[in-house]
DNA sequence: TGGCTATTTGGCCAATTACTCAATAAGCAT
DNA sequence: ATGCTTATTGAGTAATTGGCCAAATAGCCA
């Protein structure tokens, strides 16, 4: 295998890697409600913000979403909402068809 | 947080944990060409062939790849081929857009 | 049966991940 | 400036992952 080859695959699984937490896919789908700030997830998810703000520093660094700054607080929304397919697939995958 | 919400979540971080990593992901793309054994695809991935069949049982496990035992050797074979509808939009955060 | 080949499984180790708590930074208000 | 609130970062720890090697399993054929 190339190290073309590699790098590629390595870059794709990044992102799925992101993905793959229980956490984050919680994230994602509150996010592709509306816009929320790091204390409205911390909420939602029940974990600590420290928590909270590093699973959001995954998804950012990933480049599935995407944060604004508005006073003391930190908004993040989803920049790839082309993610959510995603869960159409998933749910075949558990149905075991397709 | 529901119980069930939590389970759901788990079950589909599963699949995508199945999903993220560089050589599961290169396992997908030949099977996707088409139906091999454990041996072909150890001389592509260049790896163990002992670690190549972990890979494949977590595939199998979760569900997008089977496999057919024919006399020595065991073919895997993609299940589900939408999962390779993810590539799209992998590209798409990649590009970061979209 | 015994030997050969293909694959899986178990043990081990190094690297990574996810979590909490404590410390730090940044923005606002008094 | 001081204090209060929101968020991020760093340290430390427990659990998980991915790799190899060695051993076990399974199927074929002489």
């Amino acid at each position: 295998m190339t190290a073309k080859t590699h790098a590629r695959l390595k870059a794709q699984a990044k992102i799925l890697k992101a993905l793959a937490h229980p956490t984050r896919l919680l994230l994602i789908e509150q996010l592709a409600r509306k816009t929320k700030c790091v204390c409205e997830l911390r909420e939602v998810a029940e974990l600590d913000i420290s928590t909270v703000s590093k699973h959001l520093s995954v998804l950012k660094n990933a480049g599935i979403v995407e944060d604004q700054k508005r006073g003391l607080q930190v908004f993040y929304s989803l920049k790839t909402p082309c993610v959510l397919n995603f869960f159409q697939c998933v749910e075949s995958v558990q149905k075991g068809s397709k």
